[in-house]
RNA sequence: UGGGGAAUAGUGUAACGGUAGCACAACUGACUCUGGAUCAGUUAGUCGGGGUUCGAAUCCCUGUUCCCCAGCCA
């Protein structure tokens, strides 16, 4: 990074960096910044958990500090192995690096323990009899207050030797938990008396069997904060009210005590964010699995093609805030053009083949022509591409009665091939049923490369592929998920899943590519000249291409229609 | 008569008592062997009402609206 733009960045800093800067300057956490990325792993990772993963990685490469992969593995009801590793996964993919500071929770468990025995010992903290259904209806309402718990005033000695037998697992699930003992009155719900510890017989995928009580995020999250020396604990929004308990148990200890600091999460139009919708979407199967490239997880970005530059582009574009804001899903396809725009190599590909003839192209040769790889990048080099007479075109790039501002193929009208010769349509073949099937062109050998020596100009240039030479290929195009903005904006009785968009998978099994794709490599990226970025699908195997669109290029002549229709 | 947050163009985001700026979107136009890219331009904003001040998005008062909290989830 230039100082010219480090020093434009130091201008501008979100609310969270000026924090950071600030306590930089006053000195206190003796001049270390240390964050984390505290996911649990009971789900994938999407966008909005990038917005948080690029804020704290991003602060600490900054900052010249530390930032932590830790999971919050604290109930293993929810937790799988599968999940930690598509998370470790990702976070490398987005291009961070954690080195050797990999976290669990988990490995923390017998250090929370021996503290809240500390708790208990202090009077701070007691072994609950209640039901969960009790403790529910004891913690009384936003208005009103609570009542104690009979249980609440044990003494110290019994409390210590019936939360051992928690941990020694005597007790069955749900029969007792441990709480602290705050303030059943106090106003805010979370100080009532939070739960520290349940019961929970359950195989965690880390520690096994070897705990049957596991703590509560309150109760754990700031330990595990205290434990990693974090300097700032950043989170969402949600937990703002969460943190005077965060810092009530943290001064109750006398620990190491990091400050917490929430931000606003990231909503999208068009799309769903919260774990459990996407998950809803999978196991339902209204979408193919968790990486399904309409899925706003960075699994399914990155196999619909999506570039982590892109995406942590994206996430320093949006800011950081404290209020709920919705970003325009035309944002992160801004970023991510802006990325593939410069990166991709432009390839030719017809999705739709109408095959066009030369007629007076001789009928065997065939010629290698010129094309540039890259017009944004001068070493991207040049490739030979074959032309022959009989070739594919776009259908939609020839109408036999062309509307106002078609500039492209109609009877009797000239464009450019590109890289190639202008041709001139003199016939359309039409089926039976009056469709066209073949078109019929005369070529100008004159113009071999794309330029008239006369000066003459058109008004088109039309990608193609060599009919002979051509590879097939499968092409899936996409769509938003949702038709809504706000997919969650459903009529009287229905959810977010009445919004889906039927339409957001095309599935084009009869398209045509330049042979130089004939090897192109799984998630490798092109840009179908004209169409958009593609990559390739996973789903190619021995011969059987198969390409993603990742996002059409911007369509002018796209926006004219619908006008014209409108 | 619960508590905690927050309000700046259509959408995001700056301005830290001194010219309301930037990006996306939308719309013009120029250029172009991608109707791409690029370049130039246009439209459009401080939640309302009071006050303090030479001067308020910013400070004070007041109202309004929105978000979060009553899991043995995180």
């Amino acid at each position: 990074m230039n100082n010219e733009k480090k020093e434009n960045e130091i201008e501008r800093l979100d609310f969270v960096r000026q924090i950071v800067a600030d306590d930089l300057e006053s000195d206190k956490w003796e001049g270390r910044v240390a964050t984390r990325f505290p996911p649990e792993p009971n789900g994938y990772l999407h966008i909005g958990h990038a917005k948080s993963i690029c804020l704290n990685f991003g602060i600490a490469a900054e900052f010249g500090g530390t930032c932590n992969l830790r999971f919050d593995d604290t109930n293993p009801i929810k937790e799988e192995q599968e999940y930690i590793d598509s998370i470790i996964a990702d976070v490398k993919w987005l291009g961070w690096d954690w080195q050797d500071r990999l976290y669990y929770a988990s490995d923390y468990f017998q250090q929370m323990y021996e503290w809240a025995v500390d708790l208990v010992k202090k009077g701070k903290a007691y072994v609950d009899d209640l039901t969960g259904d009790e403790i529910r209806r004891y913690r009384g309402t936003l208005t009103k207050p609570g009542k104690n718990s009979p249980y609440r005033d044990r003494p110290i000695e019994e409390n210590l030797d019936l939360f051992e037998k928690m941990k020694n697992g005597e007790f069955p699930d749900g029969s007792k938990v441990l709480r602290a003992k705050i303030d059943m009155a106090h106003p805010n719900l979370n100080m009532r008396d939070p739960v520290m510890y349940r019961i929970l017989h359950a195989s965690h995928p880390r520690s096994g069997d070897k705990w049957c009580i596991y703590p509560m995020y309150d109760w754990a999250h700031g330990l595990e904060d205290s434990i990693e020396k974090i300097t700032h604990s950043i989170c969402t929004l949600e937990f703002e009210n969460h943190r005077p308990l965060y810092d009530w148990f943290l001064d109750e200890l006398g620990v190491y005590h990091p400050q917490q600091i929430e931000f606003a999460r990231l909503n999208m139009t068009y799309t769903v964010m919260s774990k459990r919708k996407l998950l809803q979407l999978v196991q339902e199967k209204m979408v193919n699995g968790w990486d399904d490239p309409r899925m706003p997880t960075i699994q399914g970005l990155r196999r619909r093609g999506y570039s982590p530059a892109a995406i942590r582009n994206f996430c320093k574009t949006i800011g950081v805030n404290k209020f709920n804001s919705t970003i325009d899903a035309a944002l992160l396809e801004y970023c991510l053009r802006e990325d593939l725009n410069k990166t991709s190599p432009r390839v030719m590909a017809v999705l739709k083949p109408l095959k066009l003839v030369i007629t007076n192209y001789p009928q065997g040769p065939t010629e290698e022509l010129d094309a540039v790889n890259n017009p944004e990048d001068e070493n991207a080099g040049t490739r030979k591409i074959p032309f022959s007479r009989e070739l594919y075109i776009e259908r939609e790039d020839f109408m036999e009665e062309p509307p106002k501002k078609f500039y492209r193929l109609a009877p009797g009208r000239e464009v450019r091939l590109r890289y190639a010769y202008f041709v001139t349509c003199t016939d359309a073949v039409k089926d039976a049923d009056g469709n066209v099937t073949e078109i019929h062109c005369t070529y100008d050998p004159a113009t071999k490369g794309g330029d008239a020596p006369d000066g003459r100009k058109v008004k088109s240039t039309l990608h193609w592929v060599s009919a002979q030479h051509a590879a097939d290929a499968e092409v899936r195009l996409y769509d938003h998920l949702f038709t809504k903005e706000n997919p969650d904006e459903a009529v009287e009785g229905k959810d977010f899943k009445s919004n889906i968009n039927p339409n957001s998978l095309e599935v084009l099994t009869d398209c045509k590519v330049e042979p130089s794709l004939a090897d192109a490599k799984s998630l490798d990226r092109f840009q179908f000249e004209r169409l958009g970025y593609f990559s390739v699908d996973p789903d190619t195997a021995d011969g059987k291409l198969v390409f993603n669109r990742t996002a059409t290029l911007r369509d002018t002549w796209a926006k004219i229609q619908k006008q014209q229709k409108a």
